[in-house]
DNA sequence: GTCTATATATAGATAGAC
DNA sequence: GTCTATCTATATATAGAC
């Protein structure tokens, strides 16, 4: 039986009010109530609610350049760049706070600006790098200007799928299924594949239905 | 010389604040300092800052439910639907700070959800159609289920484009260059047309750039 | 480390004169 | 229709006791 510390339940807390209620809408007497502390301890540990803002993009910004340093020049398969898929957008859904109010948080922090657009960019790269082992391999077939677009297109949705869908059903909002954000993640990528591995990825897509 | 109602004046000046600096960012108080009227004048054309938002979401609204009357019926050339495409850009574009802190209004004014939902379903909606049209033409090829993963993706890119793109150079926030959206909800088809009109697609996609 | 009480600031909104 | 002055509410943050 390990006792967190209150420094790291203030951080698990305000992500999930963050994520469920929009972190515009939640105050720092929120998070201490649902804590049951008072506000006073909350700001001993935090100096302001900015800084719980900034401390979780670190560390979301962690776990992304961690999962994006894609080597290179190994050769990827196309299971794992479903299990890629598959991790890029559960991380961006457990920070999802960060994309359902972009424009208003990085305006109020703008120390995130440049560390956003920067991942931003990383993020595209890796695409890149992933497609261009596909066509070392012969597995798939697509011109410069049409891989950048795919790249991008690949980019603007593990960002911001999971508010999109959200929007779909805004009634439970505890959970995001990061299935059919998966799924369309893959289609993107099918029309470039030779015939097989269209079959395969077809295949593999409708699993995270 | 035609003099504008103050009543205009307080949607314009409001829609552009809310675009350059985000919703939230935007007190009553800028909106009439910047309009050179006192607060107590924007009262009493609003009786709420939140009555400003609604009317110029049923501005957004009205436009794009004009736009999406996509006849069932008749046959869509290429042409015209890059052209449709641009226009349902430039309309988000218009009104993109909706979109830019899209979880925080809709939260705030919450009569605006299922509204923001029906239209979202609309635009979905016209994308079928379209592409349903090209393939009683002949110039797609497409099975229903990707299909409908291309008309989500074509939605998403449709609503988040602007956003995603400012974000990439947030120095100069007065003016959207619809190009590049249009251009990549283009090439999204491309791969499901035949080489004739894959080729006129790309022609076409390069002029939006 | 944690609490209670309080200070500060500011946004939204109203009242009443002109 | 428009103004000035003001009220109210609430969010962030601090002070000081325990």
């Amino acid at each position: 039986m390990k006792k967190i510390k209150t420094r790291d339940r203030i951080l698990n807390t305000s992500l999930a009010l963050f994520n469920n209620m929009g972190e515009p809408n939640v105050t720092t007497l929120l998070i201490s109530d649902e804590m049951d502390i008072s506000p006073g301890n909350l700001y001993y540990h935090f100096k302001s609610k900015g800084d719980i803002v900034e401390e979780l993009f670190k560390l979301y910004e962690a776990e992304m350049l961690e999962l994006l340093a894609v080597p290179e020049d190994a050769e990827i398969s196309l299971d794992q760049k479903g299990f890629f898929l598959h991790l890029m957008f559960e991380a961006v859904a457990r920070y999802r706070f960060i994309y359902q109010d972009l424009v208003n948080i990085l305006s109020r922090y703008d120390q995130l600006q440049s560390r956003f657009r920067r991942l931003r960019t990383k993020k595209t790269e890796a695409f890149r790098v992933i497609c261009q082992s596909f066509q070392r391999q012969g597995v798939m077939r697509i011109d410069p200007e049409q891989l950048e677009a795919v790249c991008e297109q690949l980019t603007l949705t593990a960002c911001y799928w999971s508010s999109f869908d959200t929007l779909s059903h805004l009634n439970d909002r505890e959970s995001v299924d990061p299935g059919r954000g998966v799924y369309q993640m893959l289609h993107q990528v099918i029309p470039y594949l030779t015939p097989e591995e269209q079959e395969q990825a077809r295949v593999m897509s409708r699993d995270y239905l």
